[in-house]
DNA sequence: AGTAGAATTGACAGAGTTGCCACCTGCAAA
DNA sequence: TTTGCAGGTGGCAACTCTGTCAATTCTACT
């Protein structure tokens, strides 16, 4: 037999009090007796009463919902997919708890309508908060229309805040920079670095690290080290064809993405460079490639779970009338040592 | 200045009729003249009326909501990445322009309450349907417990219906038949085949697919030829060197996934077996990885975005009370070739 | 014109919660 | 004793829709 779902109405009666002080023990509202919030936790408890969504929604005017905002996968292909993975895990890890459920928006930020798309729906679902993953959360476009529903959000950063917002970022620069003096650590003079695609933000930040890493260890920026690529595999191939032909060869190359480091792999290894004895090779992201190919490729791990859950945490809280502070959350990335680096060649 | 979103009532107003008949033309609910259809659909236009999807569900007792349940990502880890995205992408692509939002719902099935967990959180949802992804849709636990909550759900399963319920499936059999025709009609007359985890019914069909395809080749079926992994890289590389150190070794390898296919091709590298030259390898299931390693994977595409958008159409046409038959709805694989297959050694 | 029956429309009662305001109680201060 | 005030509690409207059912209008036939 299918019972009805008990109400608020239900719990009301049998823990004998009005259903406005059932609310405000469910909603941990203050003004409510000890000895009153037991009788109806208990009454609760009996009926095994969830409050209605639905309801709740409707006399509250908002969702208990978090957006998730992020870049269409299939537009740039596969690698992406883990990314996604590890936000979604971090912001189910903020919600599920808190009785919040998330909603995905995956966008292609190249389609030309994809501010008013974006603004239709969301402003139609009312969530308590969205989240906004990079690289969108640098583009004038998307945040324009996130602003635009009027909704409390979070943007994901690389470094940088604005200091009007609250923000939650990792330490690109930072990390960066530690990479390449692990990279000096282990005797390397000559540490190339190849930097990608322009218009987002972090592997800019990414290429300053370089830069206060060189300097941290004492070592000269070389202009001829650094080459551009366009975060692809290929690019990565190409440039590291670049590097390799030069009259003093870098014995380490950092890439500012996982993509360009398995491309300066596997020219290696068609030119029969061995690696890590004879140059070594270090990414970003910690795409799930990074760990597949061979040898496994020493990067940066960016913490995109954490990112996502102090977001969705700050939202939920927010909508409870805990606004955070304006100002940037940084939470740290890890360098994950693999096969792919090791001491420099003669460097013992 | 932000002024109030339009409600039903004034669009009511503007279009001189009652908030009834505007309901009806929202829901697209017959018995509406087509005269006064337009007159409430300018309406519409005008204020810009969206209907406040809160106050609909509480009215109607469900949520336009479609929940995915599948394996937790973590626990697999990385490859998996890719299904979930395109899985998540076919139910987006059923539910976005029916107006239907997508609630993600990762479970990991070893947890002993996962089918508590399971109820308790979609039953507070009230969700218009679930679909259950494979392979939890195999599991009695998770069926159990999505049916205990009473909601409409179709499994995705692989090949094989009960008659009872609708539900998606794909051609695991009939493909895997296909994909070893297609390797003995490059000549190959041996033909190794490795089994994967038992408690995955999907492998079994594939199985099943590698024994009708010899039949239909006029191959004999080789006991010596068929060895058993668990789904794993490290487990396809045993089996390759298994299969490798025979008398007589196999000139392909036919693989129940792409992760132990990896495995062979890692093996046959190693001991300078060239591919496809001298060993043919397939794969099932086209993980990313398969694109990315060398020489990339000939396998079987599974049809995830198809199968969970017909899923989630489905479930959504039901809820506006067009029930699907039961029966069985399969959506084809296809075969992917690619570098790691070609004719058999001395064939031609 | 009269009528059954179908098509169209509207009134109204929920749906289950929260927000606002009023009220009550008890205790400290005057 | 009266007043003031804060903590605690309840009543009721509001939130915005959908479902039910009755009322009205139309249509095609006698």
């Amino acid at each position: 037999m299918i019972q009805r779902r008990a109400t608020i109405e239900d719990v009301a009666l049998l823990a004998g009090v009005s259903i406005k002080t059932v609310s405000r023990v469910v909603n941990r509202e203050p003004n409510v007796r000890a000895s009153t919030q037991e009788k109806v936790e208990d009454a609760i408890a009996k009926l095994e009463y969830r409050p209605n969504p639905s309801a709740r929604n409707l006399a509250s005017h908002r969702a208990r919902l978090i957006v998730l905002v992020y870049d269409d996968p299939s537009a740039y292909d596969a690698p992406s997919a883990g990314y996604i993975i590890r936000m979604q895990e971090g912001a189910l890890r903020a919600c599920r708890p808190q009785g919040f459920e998330l909603l995905i928006h995956p966008c292609n930020f190249r389609d030309s309508d994809v501010g008013t798309k974006l603004q239709e729906q969301i402003g139609q679902v009312r969530p308590s908060g969205i989240v906004v993953a990079a690289p969108l959360s640098n583009m004038p476009a998307i945040v324009d229309a996130v602003k635009a529903t009027n909704t409390p959000y979070v943007r994901l950063s690389t470094g940088t805040g604005n200091g009007k917002e609250y923000q939650v970022a990792t330490n690109d620069r930072e990390i960066s920079a530690e990479m390449t003096c692990y990279l000096a650590s282990l005797g390397h003079k000559r540490i190339a670095f190849i930097r990608g695609n322009r218009t987002h933000k972090a592997v800019g930040n990414r290429f300053g690290g370089y830069h206060d890493g060189l300097e941290q260890s004492d070592l000269p920026y070389v202009k001829e080290l650094v080459v551009e690529g366009d975060n692809s595999i290929g690019s990565g191939e190409k440039c590291a064809e670049q590097l390799l032909q030069l009259e003093h060869p870098p014995t380490a190359i950092f890439s500012a993405n996982d993509d360009m480091a398995a491309g300066v792999v596997r020219v290696a290894t068609r030119m029969g460079i061995s690696i890590p004895e004879e140059l070594s090779v270090a990414g970003c992201d910690d795409i799930s490639l990074a760990q597949q190919i061979f040898p496994s490729l020493t990067t940066i791990r960016q913490p995109l779970r954490a990112m996502t859950e102090a977001a969705s945490r700050a939202l939920i809280d927010g909508s409870r009338g805990a606004p955070h502070d304006p100002g940037l959350e940084t939470i740290p990335g890890t360098i994950e040592v693999r096969e792919s680096t090791g001491p420099a060649p003669g460097s013992d």
